[in-house]
DNA sequence: ATGAAAGCGCTAACAG
DNA sequence: CTGTTAGCGCTTTCAT
């Protein structure tokens, strides 16, 4: 048998579908009222108070009562309105989740580690994409609070506009910041020892003798050291272009600032007009220490096609220990961090905090890790 | 200046964070209650009703009226309560995704072209994820519908079990189906060929000279032709072990079924053992068939680990030209579905129907193409 | 243990 | 155009 090979009417072509215009005449069908406390507590024949007690969970009953609330709530199909069940206890059970880039599977993995412990203390999770744009990052804040979640997770786009994070926070609502610290925002934060990772991928390069050494990051709207002197914006950014110009200074590298360089989220074009460019500079780098795994995907897919040899003609370092960079020729050494545990991390701080947790703001920082791939030579 | 580089405090050890304990003497900070209309509306000296129309933005309002009631508001930093609008409309501006697994990036691209015309048209997007989890799926399911989502997105686990989703349509909440019809049950569904699609790649084998083709499937629960006897309960994996049954018949390869296999979703090791067990027979396949771009990647990864080259030894082709496929050595042939589209296909269609729509049912197909790279060859 | 009644913040009739 | 009055479905005192 084949169930599904007999379709009574196929809409082939994607443009064709949807948007009929109805006729007047066309009977819109009507649905039964949604089953509410009032309608189990009439069938079980007792008060709304008391069916809303069993149903919900709290305040006592008799077995009796229990049990007739219960048959009546089954066979009237009763599902709870969670939308006024929230209205009154003021708690919604949902917390909110703003990240930068729902498509970059280091969220993707972030975003699961909370899901996971959220689910596991009974929480929901809405999920908002900032696209690393301040302007949407506010909007999807009033949104979800609006929606009054019992807290947030935000990886803040920008560190010099944080006054929509500071109003949540002073609105009592509980805040946790994943992957990115806010200067003299003392609130709850998850990272990494971004610093650390940087100099020491850094070193790893110089020490194989590099000179030339790229830096290319993600985020559009950044730069304090950068070369066009706007500030960075972003926490984890910054401490890695500091990490990186730690490690070239020291190793006597002059005026490694010139190789920093940014594509932008979401902007494949960009980045590899900005590689090709780098690239084709008569004194171009030796060695890239790309801030992302989409950013080192399109790295290596840029320089695949301008047939430049990895690690013959520059060597490449990624941060972000992604799926397929085991797999690639040659396979990308890169810095590895615990995102699934940072995922898991932020939503239990963050759970503490809504079940009343008062301690002082937790700064915690997660150690990364440099698995050595093939990907690193010295400079030809 | 680098702000971010003091920290007044670490908590440098996960563990040590959060879960403290507070002493009974811990002053529990006290919040302001939000503003509501009620607030506004005395500020601006008009009744509840007028500013609730202005803030509201339905109604009307003489311009006076309306600037002081937008100007208090402004003062009062008042935030609508969704909460309360969604109770009283019945509309809460959001719609619920139900999708199989966010980590694949295949839904992550679908999420992203529903997000956008959900936000293009003013709504809200709430994700959950099944793990393919059938009873994951309800209680999703469960739970948006308890905050009356207005319409779901449901890419279906499992095609025995659709109660739940029967008793979504009967309440009359809009429910379309993304990637997988659903037999029997006649609602707005987007899939893309995947029968032809299956076909086509499968027949690209055999052309090749292919005797011996394996498909190797994500989900854990299927089988219909499979070997096991269990029947195959998501459409699009039956659509396409169908066209690759009669490709391989086509060509006149006796008993076909015997190359199907499965894995599971986010179990690579049990998917490793398969592949492992499949390429160790004597007799193993020269070529596989990949139903999706995560299932490739391991395959990819312990064929490399075994050292058997691709494409000399066994050609591969997968579903879903995901962005790691082109840089892999070789680059991978494979089934480029238009997922971007079909998200929002199915968010315009949602939205139609939230928007009152009663058209019949669309039920809309959507072309795929095979992208050739290096992958495939003859076989040995 | 149970019931009656009062709201949560907002929108929706219905008057004036 | 604006104010009054009811609710939405649920939880929560407060009695009984």
């Amino acid at each position: 048998m084949r169930p599904v090979s007999k379709k009574s009417y196929y809409y082939l072509d994607a443009l064709s579908t949807g948007n009929v215009e109805l006729s007047a005449m066309e009977k819109k069908p009507t649905y039964p009222r949604p089953v509410t406390v009032n309608d189990v507590a009439k069938r079980a024949q007792v008060s709304k108070a008391t069916a809303a007690r069993v149903l919900g969970g709290y305040g006592g009953a008799s077995e009796d009562v229990r049990r007739r609330v219960t048959a009546a709530a089954k066979a009237l199909d009763y599902k709870p309105n969670e939308l006024a069940r929230s209205m009154t206890t003021g708690k919604s059970g949902t917390i909110g989740v703003v990240v930068g880039d729902i498509e970059n599977s280091f969220f993707g993995l972030a975003v699961r580690g909370i899901s996971d412990v959220a689910h596991a203390n009974g929480f929901n999770v809405i999920l908002a994409n900032s696209g690393e744009n301040i302007e949407a990052e506010k909007s999807a804040l009033e949104v979800l609070v609006g929606k009054r979640v019992d807290g947030l997770i935000v990886t803040p786009a920008h560190s010099g506009d944080t006054a929509h994070l500071k109003a949540v926070v002073r609105s009592g609502r509980p805040l946790v910041l994943l992957d990115r610290s806010l200067p003299g925002f003392h609130v709850d934060t998850v990272v990494v020892d971004d610093r650390d990772a940087a100099f020491n991928a850094t070193s790893k390069l110089t020490e194989a003798g590099h000179r030339r050494i790229a830096y290319v990051s993600a985020v559009k709207a950044a730069a304090d050291h950068f070369p066009d002197g706007s500030p960075i914006a972003i926490s984890s950014v910054l401490e890695r272009v500091e990490g990186f110009l730690d490690a070239c200074r020291q190793a006597g590298i002059a005026d490694p600032e010139r190789w920093i360089r940014r594509g932008g989220t979401n902007e494949p074009d960009r980045l590899r007009a900005v590689v090709t460019a780098l690239m084709s500079e008569p004194d171009h780098p030796t060695a890239i220490l790309a801030s992302d795994s989409v950013i080192a995907l399109e790295i290596f897919k840029t320089l695949q096609i301008m047939k430049i040899p990895i690690p013959a003609a520059v060597s490449l370092i990624s941060f972000h220990d992604a799926d397929w960079t085991s797999v690639t020729n040659p396979p990308v050494t890169v810095i590895d961090q615990p995102i699934y545990a940072m995922g898991r991390k932020v939503a239990e701080i963050l759970i503490d905090r809504v079940n009343g947790d008062t301690a002082p703001a937790a700064f915690c920082v997660m150690k990364t890790r440099l698995i050595e791939r093939q990907s690193v030579a010295a400079p030809p």
